[in-house]
DNA sequence: TTCTTGTCACCTAGGTGTTAATAT
DNA sequence: ATATTAACACCTAGGTGACAAGAA
């Protein structure tokens, strides 16, 4: 069995509508996808790994800008033709279940990106569309003709709370600011409770909210020479 | 067969009497011990490791402070009792042999250490004590009785331009230098040719010298109060 | 006196959202 | 109008030798 570590942050998310950016050269997810693995054969090989599913059919589009704190999306139509399906093995794979059993397992090598030509094996996404993240255990066999048996050496785990959509800029400024909030990466953009954050952090009472319109970057501004 | 890689780099400092820096929380090597290999079965799995042995069983003495730039030791008597004999396995391992040899292997996470009760795994030297590094390739035998066959599914590899002195502090200036020049993490110690190293570096070139005694920590001289 | 320790400024390396400019 | 890109300030995380103070 499988267990979703930091579930209460997703739940943060999935509640407001998680986006997850995409670049060019790859980014990773926040939250990062974790999990403790349980009941594993302590001596036996295993590998690990992640794909992402599309939810729906559909493309998304961004509401109007004075909407912006909402979490509503508009459908645009159907979805664009399908990504190339990748998959990405934990780094670690292949292991023995003691290892991966012993510690949280953490899938932050894990990097997403819109680059149809991508070839740092990064995971393709389509930005604006619904991504269901799933997670596969597949048991190595020693037996010499494995791949017969591949059905049952094989076992998915879908956590529906790790939904998220694929954007090249947030649309939902409380995604932002839950991001800014918990992801020590963003510190930078935090305005208030310095300290406060995560260790006293209770899952539902959610961070206060800073002032929408503050520079944070006075220096150069460039001014279209 | 295994060939090590940056050998000029190790030779420029053997030349000179490498020192490695050991201190309680654990200090890496440099230069980072690296190697390319050949000859493996790319289908099997190996285990590479690395241990240290004593040169000799001596124990060294710094010399007059105002021979410092001297590569001279004094023996100082004989070895200190010797300190738990660990091994460093590379995180990788195991691995395939094709995985192993398809890029340089490279044991940037092992760190040294004099702290006798180190419980983070590093490896555990005396200071002001000789040591000359190994490296190990094991193949991992499938066979049930697989330790009756460790004699021969065994190889070690000794590069003697890689021993090197256990220090707390360098004793020899020109190694100082020598790591300030070539290491990318102390640049911020350089003095000259900012961009010259070490993109243009012909082995045997040394760098130029900076001045022995320049402070470039202005800051914080008590001045012996 | 010789050696060791802990702190520090200064780097490398790379993960954040912001922003202005560009593309569609 | 909407979506994407690239440069950037500001972080995390951690590897350097210098230095002063402490230990042996």
């Amino acid at each position: 069995s499988v267990q979703l570590e930091m579930k209460a942050l997703w739940d943060e998310f999935n509640q407001l509508g998680t986006e997850m950016i995409v670049t060019k050269a790859g980014r990773r997810m926040f939250p990062t996808f974790q999990v403790k693995i349980f009941g594993m054969d302590p001596m036996a090989d295993y590998m690990l790994l992640m794909d992402f599913v599309p939810v729906d059919d559909k493309r998304y589009r961004q509401v109007t800008p004075y909407a912006f704190h909402s979490s509503s999306w508009l459908v645009a139509g159907k979805a664009d033709p399908a990504t190339p399906g990748r998959v990405h093995y934990h780094p670690d794979s292949p292991a023995k279940g003691a290892q991966w059993m012993k510690q949280i397992v953490s899938f932050d090598k894990l990097k997403l990106t819109n680059n149809l030509l991508d070839d740092n094996g990064h995971i393709i996404l389509n930005s604006m569309h619904r991504y269901q993240p799933r997670f596969h255990v597949v048991y190595v066999d020693p037996r010499k003709d494995s791949e017969k048996y591949a059905e049952e050496n094989f076992k998915t785990f879908v956590f529906e709370e790790t939904r998220f959509t694929a954007v090249t800029a947030y649309q939902n400024h409380r995604i932002t600011q839950l991001k800014i909030a918990s992801n020590p990466f963003a510190k930078g953009f935090r305005d208030c409770d310095p300290e406060d954050w995560p260790r006293n952090h209770r899952p539902g009472a959610l961070p206060l909210m800073s002032a929408f319109a503050r520079s944070r970057n006075p220096v150069a501004s460039p001014a279209h020479q």
